[in-house]
DNA sequence: TTTTCCATTATGTCTATATTTATAGATTGA
DNA sequence: TCAATCTATAAATATAGACATAATGGAAAA
């Protein structure tokens, strides 16, 4: 008979979508709530909390809670690994090493990563398939003064990304989605025409505030990143 | 003293990131990790809820929780309305609408909106420009059975979008992301080159299981949407 | 009038305990 | 041997009560 956190959750929300509350007008506080759904101020404060998570309302210690008038909307996307969201599709994933060459970080890179000093990094070209055409293009840079062993593995059969994830067990990073057109290597190496718009995405990603690896990812042609909210 | 489930999913987090708890290998469970904080079980498990909702590591009932094997990344974007995304970045909003016509649904938003009785809609085009610059081309389609009312709507001064999230509280949604190739209208409206990479998004909307609206908007040049996490 | 300070108050968090639920693993039966 | 069923267990959720924290609005002081 009580209320869940989840019941409570659903009816404020539907109270919300009715429009019985209005963006901008204040819910009642949370004792009021407690006694009208005869729960606990914990049950409803869970609901509140998850609510004030998704964006739909804002609150404040005093002022109360209000419904957004804007809903925050934001959108998830899962950045899974390569052979993992080709394999979980039904299709068949295989990997291969374009080039790989140990060099100096380039000015670019450095600004990226916000290396100070000029460090050794490994710059990979690894391509993704999936039931062998053509998936993804990866242009890998990895610090090597960070993570010298890596100048030691062989990338010919896994690719570096699944190597870092399991030696970085957890890191941050800063994603960005683009879009770019094909030069002659894209083209060649992703099986579509110079001068096609091809989806990219490019993430820098520190350890303990230190620069691990920067990579840009280019789909192939047609890519789309799709989530529901 | 006693831990906050700030400090224990810190301290989780933490070991992890140290590999003292490597992926793959199961945590102490909730009432031992009470005992080791010397804090209330609910402490540690709101701290291991929010680990698990990071995709840091993996719950189940009986079976206790692991670390992730390979974290599951998720970034998000924030979806905010035109022109508080331009009025944030401190750059002047403009708004214009080119077109708007009253039309039947065509066959592919029909089978994008799944609206199974072809309807009548609102086809608007709209500009936005941030200090004076083309920022985002909207091209946008209302389903008018469901919101009849759009049609009086005279969207000279302020575009769809508002007036759609003013109407309509909190609604579903399914976004995709993706590179396109600027046509001719696209390229004179965003004042670039015919064929050029744009970056695009597309974003479907129902409430109560009807579709409302379908909005495709295309960002001027080199536009990249960037998060962290 | 303006600024500083404080009481009030709503949310934030924690504790200790209880109940519910899912499930891994053991047991049983065909 | 294999599937159905049971059982012990760990997480999931709920609760009452308490204290912590931050912000508001007004009172007091300059």
């Amino acid at each position: 008979m009580t209320a869940t956190y989840r019941d409570v959750k659903a009816d404020i929300l539907e109270k919300i979508t009715l429009g019985i509350w209005p963006p901008g007008s204040t819910i009642p506080k949370e004792i009021e709530l407690a006694e009208i759904y005869d729960c606990a101020r914990a049950t409803v404060n869970r609901a509140m909390r998850e609510l004030a998570e998704d964006g739909i309302v804002e609150r404040k210690r005093k002022a109360g809670t209000k419904v957004r008038m804007a809903p925050v909307r934001q959108a998830r996307f899962e950045i899974p690994i390569v052979r993992k969201e080709i394999e979980d599709k039904g299709t068949e994933y295989r990997y291969a090493l374009v080039r790989k060459e140990r060099q100096q970080a380039p000015d670019w890179l450095r600004a990226r990563l916000r290396l100070n000093d000029g460090g050794a990094v490994l710059h990979l070209i690894c391509m993704h398939y999936a039931d062998g055409a053509p998936y993804q293009y990866e242009d890998r840079w990895i610090n090597l003064d960070l993570l010298p062993n890596a100048a030691e593995i062989d990338f010919a059969d896994t690719g570096p990304n699944e190597w870092l994830v399991a030696t970085i067990p957890f890191s941050n990073a800063e994603i960005s989605l683009l879009a770019t057109m094909a030069d002659a290597e894209l083209a060649e190496h992703l099986g579509c025409s110079k001068g096609d718009a091809l989806f990219q995405a490019e993430r820098s990603t520190w350890w303990d505030g230190k620069a691990i690896t920067f990579v840009r990812l280019t789909f192939r042609k047609g890519h789309r990143m799709t989530t529901r909210y």
